[in-house]
RNA sequence: GUGGUCGUAGCUCAAUGGUAGAGCUCCAGUUUGUGGUACUGGCUGUUGCGGGUUCGAGUCCCGUCGACCACCCCA
């Protein structure tokens, strides 16, 4: 019986992988002074109900079910909910900005795909508390620099830079209300994939044309990006970023900096997106909190697909993988298995990935088991002990020495011993 | 939810409608305390599943499930 559709086994191999991925997340989140916080997995289907209409996409495609005391529960489909409840709770706690991150699993019940799938890891990474656009920079600058630090470079990814605000102020102008924007803002966003004819047609009614989305998205750089696009200068991530009006970004409640990451290539959907959301907190917790708020999410199927497909990246990710096994015991003498067992208990106490046939085995297979497992040493155990063998399986370079003296010669793990 | 393409061993793939195979992997060996090569042997399939046509179906037809792709959407 294989795993649901969507749902992913994850063998050594692919748990090395995820491992990886999340342990960068974190690691470059961490550099940004990021902290990291994480919510329950269920959550009350009323938290995702309360700020969506009756019908909307998002909660079509919630796992939702009642539990056995007959709550309405869904399996999280985002954090932004969370988040805004616990920072809702707490708020006066914590010192402002906060600058939070997660990196957790997600549900949606939806079609899966290349690059989409029912359950799926994400990183995000919000600045809740600051509203001024050097929170943007740094915001936009850590997503940068997640890719870098998977061992991207500008040749590979570039970060479309746009601004929710500009557009309603240019809607505004053109005296559109809140229904006809919502129109507009999702024709433009697909104003490079569909026919023009057929977007005029659902532009009707909102007294604009493609031709005149095509002007405002031609107009460029607003003024509102002038700051961000310095703050990124200075850092040295301007050319990271280009600034594209034409990404509106799907969800309503942006209202100001929006970005999304792609691939060089264009084949694969947007790697990670996010933005600025500075009335979402107050309407989640109900007026409780009120905070402005930017932030985004970075997936882990788009992001696995890219290192897939870019060898700079594989590769990195490879030399990064450790092997399961560094030193490898043999027990040339049975007679001298509990004398082994005690060096394996050193080489483990040092700190060094140990393992040792469970069984008899003659030495010859033994040898082949270390090499199997990617051992970098064997421990020869046998008759002459307390003297042992100590050797580097690459350079088939051997020494004797007494027992004693393993810890000194290993040294501890990290360090690259040299032959013996 | 809609459409298209495709499902053969753990993996990559063969098999003009006529007895389901190969390579890799895996397991066990190749006599004394030292290796990735080489050699020998072994395991694994209701050909995704269920119907139908046919003397006979991996092959043709229908359905279903799954994968991939596009639409939808992308929190």
């Amino acid at each position: 019986m294989p795993a649901l559709p969507g749902f992913r086994d994850f063998y050594p191999e692919d748990c090395e992988r995820r491992n990886y991925v999340v342990g960068t997340w974190r690691a470059v989140a961490r550099r940004y002074g990021f902290v990291e916080y994480d919510g329950p997995t269920l959550e009350s289907g009323e938290l995702y109900r309360k700020k969506n209409e009756e019908g909307a996409e998002i909660l079509e495609q919630l796992y939702s079910f009642r539990d056995r005391g007959d709550r309405e529960v869904a399996l999280r489909p985002e954090m932004t909910p969370t988040l805004a409840r616990m920072v809702a709770a707490k708020e006066k706690h914590f010192r402002k900005p906060m600058k939070w991150f997660c990196v957790s699993n997600f549900f949606r019940h939806e079609r899966q795909q290349k690059g989409r799938l029912r359950e799926f890891m994400q990183f995000n990474a919000d600045i809740i508390g600051e509203s001024s656009p050097e929170a943007d920079a740094e915001i936009v600058a850590l997503a940068v620099d997640l890719m870098r630090g998977f061992g991207f470079g500008g040749e590979h990814f570039v970060v479309r830079l746009s601004d929710r605000k500009a557009w309603m102020d240019f809607l505004a102008s053109r005296g559109c209300d809140e229904t006809q924007s919502r129109a507009v803002l999702a024709c433009a966003d697909k104003i490079e994939r569909e026919a023009p004819e057929k977007l005029d047609e659902k532009l009707a009614g909102t007294g604009l044309t493609v031709a005149d989305l095509r002007g405002f998205i031609a107009g460029g750089s607003p003024a509102a990006f002038a700051p961000v696009l310095a703050a990124l200068e200075a850092r040295g991530l301007r050319d990271f970023v280009e600034p594209d009006l034409s990404i509106v970004r799907g969800l309503a409640y942006y209202t100001g900096v929006v970005f999304e990451i792609f691939d060089r290539s264009k084949n694969l959907r947007a790697i990670a997106g996010g933005g600025r959301y500075d009335t979402l907190i107050k309407g989640l917790s109900d007026g409780a909190s009120d905070l402005p708020a930017i932030g985004f999410g970075m997936g882990d199927v788009v992001l696995g697909h890219l290192i897939d497909e870019t060898p700079a990246a594989d590769a990195q990710r490879r030399a990064a993988s450790v092997p399961a096994c560094e030193v490898f015991v043999v027990v040339a003498d049975e007679a001298r298995r509990a004398e082994a067992l005690r060096i394996v208990q050193v080489t483990r106490d040092l700190g060094w990935r140990t393992d040792f046939s469970l069984k008899p085995a003659k030495v010859g297979r033994q040898f082949q088991d270390a090499e199997g497992l990617g051992a970098r040493h064997a421990v020869v155990v046998g008759a002459e002990w307390p003297a042992i063998k100590i050797k580097t399986l690459a350079t088939r370079q051997e020494a004797s020495v007494d027992q004693s003296e393993l810890p000194a010669l290993l040294g501890k793990p990290g360090a690259q011993p040299g032959s013996f």
